[in-house]
DNA sequence: GTCAGTGCAAACTTTTTGCAACTAC
DNA sequence: GTAGTTGCAAAAAGTTTGCACTGAC
């Protein structure tokens, strides 16, 4: 499925939720939806702010931003994230499940796949709860960190010979 | 190992955490890591800081709380959480791995053991990135909210039809 | 004695809220 | 026309920071 493709689809999944919950059809929701969609990988309110003025195309306001991401993840079109400071977000309509290597040193996140983890999740019986979705969040270091820390290590120890 | 034997290794491994990266060992600190490893479950920092002072036991301020718990996090006795607005945290000493169901409608958080899903994840080979702990995050529907959304639409129901 | 650590208050950042103006229905 | 939405600004909530004082080493 094309870009394009993806837009017009989310745009009827939207206006269909807005229908069935009695909300309006206004020209700022399905703006910053079209925005969002046009994002690769994870954003920020403040980023997304940003991203919107200066396009220029549709301007709207920080509130109208996450009144609207609110409903946006109701209709199952945006995942919402938290690791570091702010929220973060990213559209989740016809993407693959991925899950999240978050270096805790330099605060890189990369996406990282494997359908063999998203099965065993996916398929785990859970008991009076019903399952959504989920994040699996995997901390540890990145190799550019990794290497940085050994270089460092090796510096501190001739330190501590003199 | 029984609640005082934990608090003592965990003092222990932080006396030595501090020693080696050359910290001081103020009587804060260790008044904060024995409160935290007392409390049960997940906790944020105002919890704490009122848990703390309603003891009365030693009073700290928020600002150390926050720069301890940093400290504590680096020496692999806290985890720290994302979830709803301000971060949660909790002891990781000799507890059982376990993971969180989140409902989306009224926060709770329940915790949720199954050891087949830890070996998993703990066993999926990451190429580039050297793992330290991870946080699965499983959101949905609380028993409680499901039935109580399933009323709710029953009597929406019954309004359109008249 | 020195400097890391602490408490306090102010600053900062992110998110929520109240209200007047606007507009989708 | 009216009630849901928007933008703005103020407020709230959580966290960080600057600075003077304290106490661990």
């Amino acid at each position: 499925m094309d870009s394009q493709n993806v837009k017009d689809t989310v745009r009827q999944i939207f206006t269909e939720y807005l229908n069935i919950n009695g909300h309006r059809k206004t020209p700022e929701r399905y703006a910053i939806l079209d925005t969002i969609y046009s994002i690769e990988g994870h954003f920020d309110i403040d980023t997304l702010y940003t991203l919107m003025a200066d396009q220029g195309n549709f301007r709207v306001s920080r509130a109208t931003l996450y009144n609207t991401i609110i409903l946006l993840i109701n209709a199952h079109l945006v995942i919402k994230h938290q690791f570091g400071n702010s929220s973060q977000y990213e559209k989740c309509y016809n993407r693959d499940t991925h899950h999240h290597l978050i270096c805790t040193q330099c605060g890189k996140v990369t996406e990282y796949q494997n359908e063999d983890l998203q099965r065993a999740i996916e398929g785990t019986k859970l008991s009076r709860f019903y399952l959504s979705h989920y994040s699996l969040y995997i901390y540890g270091l990145c190799s550019k960190c990794d290497r940085a820390n050994k270089r460092k290590k090796k510096n501190n120890n001739y330190k501590k010979e003199k």
